[in-house]
DNA sequence: CTGTTAGCGCGTTCAC
DNA sequence: GTGAACGCGCTAACAG
C-alpha cells in the first residue's frame, strides 16, 4: 500500500524513466544527451519530448562523474584565508588567468583553502585536477592524499616537489636585478619590506639570519635576491601584502634617523605603502627615498609615482598552469614553465642625496 | 590469461579491496572510514593497517557523492568575469563572509561565471547549492534548470525569483539618504556616476530615461533612490566598480563650466575616482565639489579624506547567505534576510560654495 | 542506428 | 559488532 502510494513520484525523474516512457533503451537516451553517439533526430526528438514532459534536465552530475571518472572541476588551493589571497591583486590575475584558459566547457574552480589542519576539504572533494597557489610545505600532507589519489598537482612558485609540475618565476633574479639596480645608483643602506616569511604571521624586524625554512617561498626567494647583492640587508616582516601593512613598515623604517636611503619592497601594494609613509614624514620620493617594488600591479594611487618596479606576468602565469592542467586532463605530460619578471624603471628611484644637501 | 595477468593492479584500490585484505566485509571497513558506525577498534586498525598497505586514503569522492547525494559543494555564480568581480571588494568580502560560515566540513566554493550563453558548467556540475551574486535575468535558464534539479538557491541583491531566496540590501533607501543629505547641504545641481546598468558594458552618459529593464539590479536601485530625491539626475554610467572608472567619470562629468556641485557615485571606488579626478581638476573637496560614495569599502588611499559613504555590512551579507544554505542542506527553510546600509559622515561632503565666494 | 548487460565505488538496509 | 546483498544514476562495451 505505501508502496503504490508513493509511486506518485516524489523523486527526481532519472534517465531511465525518460527511456521508458520515450520507449527507448537508457543507452540510447543517454546518448541522445551526450550527443557523443549516433542518434537519429527522430528518436533524439522523442527523448526529448519525454525529458520535458517529466521535468528532466540531463544526466545527473554525480553520477556522470561516478561514471566517467572526471567532475569537471578543478581545486585552486591557497594558503591564507581568501580575504587575504584576494586582497593581493596577482592572486586575482592568476584565477583569472586560469579561469582564461581552463574555465571553459563545464569545468569551474573549486577554492579551498589549507593551512595543514587537515579540514581542508581537499580530501574529500571531487577534483580533476589541482593548482597549488604558493603552497609552503604545510600542505605536504595534503599533496600526499593527492598524489596517491592520481590527481594532477600543478604548483606555481612553491618549492619543487615530486609529481608537482612546476610553473615558476624568476623572484630571486628579478630581486637581484632591483638590487643591483639601487646599487648601481649608489645606495648603500637599503632596507627591505617583505612578505610574510613563515606561519607567524605577525609583523616584526627582518633580522639579518637566513630563514631558511618558513612558508613564504616567493618571499624567501626574492630576499635571496635582494642579499646576493646587499648580504646583510635587514628590514621589516610584514603580515601580508597590503598597502596598510606596506604604510606600517615604512613608518618602522624611516622614523629615525638613521633611515635607509632606499626601501626594496616584496609587492606594489607593499612598495605604495611605503611612499605613502614616507610622504607622512615630510619626505620626497625620489629625493630623500627610493622606493621599489615587485609585481608590477599598476595599482590605483600610486600617481603621481610612475613605480619602479618587476613586472611579473601574472594572468600568464594562470594561463600556462590552466593550459599545463587540460594537457594532463588529456592525457599528455606537461612541460614545467619558467617565467620571467621584467624591470620597469619608474621614477621612485634616484642616486641618494649627497650629505651635502641632505640636511634639509 | 589477460585477465590473470592485469591482476597486478594498475588501478586505484578500493574499499573492497582493503575489506579483502583487512578480512572484514565491505560494510566494516566503510564504517571504519566513516566513523558513522560501531566498529570495534581492533577491526578498525586492521582496516587502516589495510588502506596503509595498499595506498588507500578514503573513500572516492565522486562514488561518495553520487551515493550520500551531496557532493560537498556550493557553487557561487557571477555574471562577470573573474576579473572584474573581484576587483570589487564587496564581492570579495562577500565571498569571505560565506566561505567564513559554510566553508568548513569539507565544503568548497566553486566559482562559477554564466553570462547567459550556457556554457557555464552550472548544468553539468555537481552543487549542493547555489549563491547567485548580482545575477540578472540573463540567468533566468540556469535557474531554471537548478529549480527543476531541486538544488536550494540564494540570491545576493537580485530581482525577486521565485524559489530563491533573497539576502537582500536597501540599496534604494540607503541611496535616498545620501541624496537626501546633499539636498539638506543645499545642493541642487547633482550628477550620478552608476554602476553598470545594462549588457552594453560601455561607459557613457546617464541620461534621465528610467532605464527600467538591464542588469544591473543593484545600480538600478540606488538610481531609483537617488531619483527620489533628485527626480531628474543625470550623470554618467561607468562600465565597472573601479577607481579609474571613476575618474573617467569624473573628468566627464567635471571638466566643464556648468559643472555639478556634488557627485553621487554608486560605490566607494568609483566615489575615490571622482575624488582624483576632482583633484586633477584643481577642485577642492569638499569645498569645491561634494562627494559621497556607498559601500564603505575603506579602501586604501582615499586619504586624507574620510569618505561620505553608506556602509553596507558586506561580510554579513555573505555569511546570511552562508547560513541560509546550511539550512537549506540540512532540511529547513531560512529565511529571507534584508541588510540595511548605514549613513557615514565624513569630510568630503559640504554646503556648496556661494556663488561669490566661487569664482576664485 | 538501437538494445542488453555490466559494472563505476560506495553506503545502507537488513539479518545474524 | 559484523556480513551479505542491493541499488544510487549513469555510461561503455558489445551484440544485434
Amino acid at each position: 500500500m505505501e508502496k503504490l502510494a508513493s509511486d506518485a513520484r516524489p523523486t527526481r525523474p532519472n534517465l531511465a524513466a525518460v527511456a521508458a516512457l520515450a520507449g527507448v533503451s537508457v543507452s540510447t537516451a543517454s546518448l541522445a544527451f551526450s550527443g557523443a553517439g549516433p542518434v537519429s533526430a527522430a528518436t533524439r526528438a522523442k527523448v526529448l519530448a519525454a525529458a520535458a514532459t517529466l521535468d528532466y534536465d540531463g544526466p545527473d552530475p554525480r553520477a556522470r562523474s561516478l561514471r566517467r571518472g572526471r567532475s569537471g572541476i578543478i581545486g585552486v588551493v591557497m594558503e591564507d584565508r581568501l580575504r587575504d589571497a584576494f586582497r593581493d591583486p596577482m592572486n586575482i590575475a592568476l584565477l583569472d588567468g586560469i579561469a582564461d584558459e581552463a574555465g571553459g566547457g563545464g569545468v569551474g574552480l573549486l577554492l579551498l583553502t589549507d593551512n595543514g589542519a587537515g579540514d581542508s576539504g581537499i580530501a574529500v572533494a571531487p577534483l580533476d585536477a589541482v593548482v597549488l597557489v604558493g603552497c609552503s610545505r604545510r600542505l605536504d600532507e595534503s599533496v600526499a592524499i593527492l598524489r596517491r589519489r592520481a590527481i594532477p598537482m600543478v604548483a606555481i612558485e612553491a618549492e619543487h616537489r615530486a609529481g608537482v609540475l612546476a610553473i615558476d618565476l624568476d623572484n630571486r633574479a628579478g630581486s637581484r636585478v632591483a638590487a643591483q639596480h639601487l646599487r648601481d645608483l649608489g645606495h648603500t643602506h637599503v632596507a627591505i619590506v617583505s612578505l610574510p616569511i613563515d606561519d607567524s604571521r605577525r609583523s616584526r624586524p627582518l633580522r639579518a639570519e637566513p630563514a631558511t625554512a618558513g612558508t613564504g617561498f616567493t618571499a624567501l626567494e626574492r630576499l635571496r635576491g635582494a642579499r646576493d647583492v646587499f648580504p646583510a640587508i635587514g628590514g621589516w616582516v610584514s603580515n601580508g601584502s597590503s598597502i596598510e601593512e606596506g604604510v606600517a613598515a615604512g613608518i618602522e623604517l624611516l622614523d629615525h634617523e638613521n633611515r635607509p636611503t632606499a626601501i626594496i619592497a616584496q609587492s606594489d601594494l607593499l612598495a605604495v605603502g611605503v611612499i605613502r609613509a614616507a610622504e607622512q614624514l615630510g619626505l620626497r620620493i625620489p629625493h630623500d627615498l627610493s622606493v621599489i617594488g615587485f609585481d608590477g600591479a599598476r595599482i590605483d594611487g600610486v600617481a603621481p609615482y610612475d613605480l619602479t618596479t618587476l613586472v611579473q606576468p601574472a594572468v600568464e602565469k594562470g594561463r600556462a598552469a590552466g593550459r599545463a592542467i587540460l594537457e594532463f586532463l588529456a592525457g599528455g605530460t606537461p612541460q614545467a614553465v619558467a617565467f620571467t619578471s621584467e624591470f620597469h624603471a619608474g621614477n621612485t628611484t634616484a642616486p641618494p642625496m649627497a650629505a651635502s644637501t641632505r640636511a634639509n
